[in-house]
DNA sequence: ACCTCGCTTGGGAGCGGTTTCAATTGGATG
DNA sequence: CATCCAATTGAAACCGCTCCCAAGCGAGGT
């Protein structure tokens, strides 16, 4: 505790810069000396003193998750603790450490956003699935500052990683159509999320692809929420012909559907069948378990924290990757 | 973006001193040249270097958040979720920023933890409900390094925030007796997690007070998980005479018992009934909803931060906080 | 034997703040 | 009007690291 280069230096008989060298792999130190070194720090547990070396180096090592007022009521979901996994896991490996940024209230966002990007407190950022028109992404992209967004965004000076959302969907609804439905329903996330967007999109083609028509009432707007598809679930059930089969764009809204179908006393499955997306835990434990579509969650929080240190170590170019999601069949 | 102290100065025709007065509210500045300072300061949106200031203060106005091995599987509960929403509001009312530090493995776990201990990166450390015998907190006491449990720990020199669990579990418990219960098991979580213990505890209370036999049979130990809970309940269900009703100590648990009664062919609520603890978001969509127990966690973390910046800020001494739960009573 | 050149090494100037200390100022006091 | 003291201000040292630059060194070439 409290070792400083100084004393490193000391204690093996060279300078302050040579430890200095040693530390960073700079290739000009005779390997004994570098030996000799490298032996006093393992001994003492010596680590560089981080602020120091930030203001040197005029890098922090740190990245920030940025997870905006509109999504952090979906805080909540398992998504996130993944996503974290995966992300902090990447950092680590890296020698970066990950700071989060959770905002409440676009004011209390744009004040955190201000601070940690002009006192240098980041290297980069990772914005969490924001709405399209957040002003958080354009804000980002005038200033110039590194950062990569989980789920696409439409500006190609935007780095991102997403799962292949209308892929996806297409599959849950195809599968549904392979069980013989034909009208099939679906309740969308938010339409202002990408995400949101392309599951509807998977499920238009999936219907299109079969020839099967397109009924506008059957498409209803979820918020990514159970109770939000509980609503539209009991929207559906309205309807005349009623819809034999729901695909609902999240396992959260898959099971507040499964509530309002039940409450409505239907059989599920039987006189209705749903189907969701993400594969939350609880999805195999439902009654019945959910067939759903299962994203890499913890390969794109690493992913994304890969591309970005990319961008801040090496000023790479916005990258757009698009990772594949699997139908996860169970007893719907 | 990239004015420093001395280009505030400049600006404000002062001198670096005055501007860092004025930045810090140090008492001896004259009034008008601390608002023409500020002046400057609002106008150009100026933020001190963070590593600057860390290196001159040998404070990094970073608190870590610890989330140990032993319940980073744990991670995808709604508990942490809210934790972590408690937490960073806390800290940037006070000017601090949040890091994760999230072990996979012991090994990992060390090596993360002496990087961010000696390298001055974080000021303090709030350690997520570890294992009793988790040699994280010995470590930390040794170290003499600032930190707060979540969770409550034996040793006196640990300040901690936790829940009633004793109160809650008795609550829980004491409702199903009222209800008419004389048969009541537990499924527990692992008994070497203080809160586990504690709920098991309440249990006993409850029992005792109410002069019902305590059955050993009736206590189970599961993992806190779903999965665990289903298993611990098959046990249960084996039993005779069987259990009329059941305590579990988390609701995870709680649904996987309620998923092996229905798969026994029992009806719930009828020939059996479930209490939970934790009131996740799930709970009151069950089928029927989980009577179970609340926590304040936004308080518990909120007030984890507070207990740990006055213990970093001004040596306070520790505190131990047990804040009261709520026996949320709903279908069952 | 002398010179060049490349590899090692150490010295020192920052990086952008805080804080000590001494100098200056202005008002109160005798 | 001279003296004293507190309030205000600026200069400079320092926090611990990186990196530029110049000096020292030995090997290879002539």
């Amino acid at each position: 505790m409290g070792y400083t280069l100084e004393d490193i230096a000391r204690m093996a008989g060279v300078s302050r810069s040579t430890v200095s060298r040693v530390l960073n792999n700079h290739p000009n130190v005779r390997p004994e000396v570098r030996e000799r070194v490298w032996e006093v720090i393992r001994r003492v547990g010596y680590q560089p003193h981080a602020a120091a070396r930030s203001l040197a180096t005029r890098r922090s090592q740190v990245l920030g998750l940025v997870i905006p007022e509109a999504v952090s009521t979906l805080f909540t979901d398992p998504f996130f603790p993944e996503l974290i996994r995966g992300m902090t896991d990447a950092c680590y490996a890296r020698g970066y450490l990950l700071t989060l940024a959770l905002f409440q209230s676009p004011e209390q966002g744009r004040r955190l956003l201000h601070r940690l990007l002009s006192s240098h407190a980041v290297d980069g950022l990772i914005v969490a699935s924001a709405r399209l028109n957040d002003p958080l992404i354009p804000r980002l992209l005038e200033d110039g500052f590194p950062f990569v967004s989980i789920g696409r965004h439409p500006d190609p000076r935007v780095s991102f990683v997403d799962a292949d959302n209308v892929a996806g969907a297409r599959m849950a609804v195809e599968y549904l159509i392979r069980r013989g439905h034909t009208r099939i329903a679906t309740i969308t996330g938010p339409m202002d999320m990408a995400a949101a967007q392309d599951r509807l999109e998977g499920y238009r083609q999936a219907l299109r692809a079969r020839g099967l028509p397109l009924d506008r009432r059957y498409i209803v707007e979820g918020d990514f929420t159970q109770e939000g598809g509980r609503a539209a679930m009991q929207q559906l059930l309205g309807l005349q012909p009623r819809p034999t089969a729901v695909f609902a764009a999240s396992d959260a809204m898959a099971m507040g559907a499964l509530k309002a179908a039940r409450e409505a006393g239907l059989r599920v499955p039987g006189e209705v069948t749903v189907v969701g997306f993400d594969d939350i835990p609880q999805a195999a434990y439902l009654e019945p378990p959910l067939t759903t579509v299962r994203q890499p969650i913890v390969r794109m929080g690493a992913l994304a924290v890969q591309l970005l240190v990319e961008q801040v170590e090496r000023g790479a170019q916005p990258q757009r990757v698009v990772l594949p999601v699997e139908l996860v069949v169970r007893g719907t």
